[in-house]
DNA sequence: AACATCTTCAAGTGATTGCTTGACGAAGCA
DNA sequence: TGCTTCGTCAAGCAATCACTTGAAGATGTT
């Protein structure tokens, strides 16, 4: 075939996508990404790596067309490159789910225990927003609660958990959700607040799940 | 966070699935497995490398967990894990499409000028199943045709391309279609047809895409 | 202009990847 | 039992990857 190379090109092009999120740490940054804009710094911090390799990473993802950048003074923000791209992110994590043997075990290993856990979908919180005695606690950071949150959230964010919750009304009851389902800070302050004896679920989906559903974000700013 | 291990490793999991979609080679067997199941040898020849690496790309696709195998006899069939694996495929090829900057270039190298190529999509094709006067061609190897096919397709495998083209019947209207947006083989029937004087066209996606739609699929042995 | 902050770049490292070659294993047939 | 076919395994090699360290750009502030 005297296009046997082209073929190969076109390939290698479909698949530079894949090897693009085929990495731990650039899933991650997809995955924060899939919040909100956020800058290198702030991002470095999030995946525990240096600022220099983060900035590497976000280059391949830039490379691939998955994010896009734009400057703001002295930082730089990156973001995702369309919602297309968080759909992707969000079924590549249902097709780990289903096929990737190992993820129940490595889930386990950093989520604990949820068996135990109160959740919640999102039918029954709509359902339940409507009778008034919920309270929606947005358990992400600050910037990501900025960038859009479910409307009437009150953002804690991780790093102020133990600080806050004791301070929360406990009349009411309380559902927490965070980045998604493998993000770690809803469970966190629902089990906080349960051993408490505040009465407290985990939205099983995160804020971009809610999003991608169609329902109402409030943006901060706006 | 004591937990930043086993964070890294949840997401190493999540991203071993993209990682396993990360090579041209494995890109291409998910493309044809996609069609339906196949052995190894035919696999082999499709994309163009030695028994023993495709081999070795198939054991990296199962231990993702994206594809199956079973034996027949001395032969190893293998086949995608679930719809969901085709489907996971068909929005990467959609964001590469949307984001990867040099697609354009490589595509075109490979499938050349697609703007002087008549195309069809789904729904005029239906219309015109209604009306009688289309002949629809599967151009594909016969594997993929026996394991799934438009119903009343007629299968011309391409390497029988120029064979057997010239003994169609030139009264009708043909439609072409192979195994998705970037497979070469309908392009190839459609400007041979075209020169031969006989009014064709391209189905704009390929058997996939029709069974995802929900429209009917036909099963030689069945 | 000098300095501080944020980010990228460049070079170097050990580990992994993609391919080759040749040997080995498993099933069917003579 | 020996032969054939089909696929996998194992070793080896060049190329790429993920991370580190230290220097260099770019913007804003003093």
């Amino acid at each position: 075939m005297r296009t046997a190379t082209a073929k190969a090109h076109l390939f290698d092009a479909l698949a530079s996508v894949a090897k693009a999120l085929g990495n731990g740490r650039r899933a991650e940054l997809v995955d924060i990404l899939a919040q909100g804009e956020r800058h290198v710094d702030e991002l470095a911090t999030e995946i525990g790596q240096s600022v220099a390799n983060t900035s590497q990473h976000l280059q391949v993802l830039l490379g691939a067309g998955l994010v896009r950048s734009r400057r703001m003074g002295t930082k730089i923000f990156y973001s995702l490159a369309s919602p297309q791209v968080d759909q992707l992110w969000r079924m590549m994590r249902d097709v780990a789910t289903a096929h990737v043997r190992e993820l129940d075990d490595v889930a386990a290993a950093y989520l604990g225990d949820r068996s135990q856990l109160a959740s919640m979908d999102r039918e029954e919180l709509l359902e339940r927003l409507g009778s008034g005695d919920v309270v929606v606690l947005d358990v992400r950071p600050r910037p990501e609660y900025d960038a859009g949150h479910l409307p009437g959230a009150i953002n804690v964010p991780p790093a102020e958990l133990a600080r806050r919750l004791s301070t929360l009304r406990r009349d009411k009851h309380v559902v927490a959700y965070c980045r998604g389902p493998f993000c770690i800070y809803a469970d966190d302050a629902v089990r906080e607040l349960s051993a408490q004896g505040v009465s407290a679920h985990r939205l099983v989906d995160g804020l971009p799940e809610w999003a991608a559903a169609g329902l109402p974000v409030v943006r901060t700013g706006a």
